[in-house]
DNA sequence: GCCAACGTTGGC
DNA sequence: GCCAACGTTGGC
C-alpha cells in the first residue's frame, strides 16, 4: 500500500483537530509538547496511521470546524502507528466492542510540537492557490488525516513564515 | 444549524 | 452482493 522509502526519507501529512477539542496551543503546552492522536475511527485514516507515518515524519496541524479553518503550526510523528488503546476502554467515548486486543482495529501515533506558524494558512488561502489546488486536504474530504507532497509542504511553510 | 459527501451497517 | 438507512465530518 505504501511505497518503500529512500533511507532517511521523511514524509509528510496533515492532520486535523477541531481546536475547541484540542488545539495547536494545546499541543504546544502538553507536557513534552506530545500528545497521542487518539480516537481515530476511520479506516482511510487508519491506514495512514498504521502503514504510512514514521517517526520523523512531519505534520500539519489543521484546525476543523474553525473560524477560520486553518493551518496553525508543524508537528513531527515520534512514535509510529500502535494500537488505540482507548477502543479497548468501555468507558471511553469512543470505545469500540469489535476491536479486539489481540488484533486491533484502531490506530494511532505520538505527535509533537515543532513550531506554530507565525500568520495562520487558512482553508480559504489555500483554496485561492494554484500552487496547493491538488492538496489532498481539498481533493479527500472528511479524512482526519491525508498525506502532503513535499512541494506542497514546502509551500505552505513558506506561507505560514516557518522555516522547517 | 443546515446539509453534502461519504463510510458503515444491516435487511434481503 | 446490492442498496437504503443511518451516522459522521466539516464547510458554510
Amino acid at each position: 500500500m505504501f511505497a518503500p522509502r529512500a533511507k532517511g526519507e521523511r514524509r509528510y501529512w496533515l492532520i486535523k483537530s477541531e481546536p475547541d477539542v484540542f488545539s495547536f496551543d494545546d499541543l504546544m503546552q502538553a507536557p513534552q509538547r506530545t500528545t497521542c492522536w487518539d480516537s481515530i475511527r476511520n479506516s482511510g485514516a487508519r491506514n495512514f496511521l498504521r502503514d504510512g507515518m514514521k517517526v520523523g515524519d512531519r505534520c500539519f496541524y489543521y484546525h476543523s470546524n474553525a473560524e477560520p479553518s486553518a493551518i496553525a503550526g508543524v508537528c513531527e510523528v515520534v512514535r509510529e502507528g500502535y494500537p488505540d488503546h482507548t477502543a479497548f476502554d468501555p468507558s471511553h467515548e469512543y470505545y469500540d466492542e469489535k476491536s479486539d486486543p489481540a488484533m486491533p482495529t484502531w490506530f494511532m501515533v505520538d505527535v509533537k510540537a515543532v513550531a506554530a506558524f507565525k500568520t495562520l494558512v487558512t482553508l480559504p488561502q489555500i483554496k485561492a492557490d494554484p500552487a496547493l489546488a491538488e492538496m489532498a486536504l481539498l481533493r479527500v474530504s472528511r479524512l482526519s488525516v491525508v498525506p502532503v507532497t513535499a512541494d506542497e509542504w514546502a509551500h505552505v511553510c513558506a506561507l505560514g513564515g516557518v522555516k522547517v
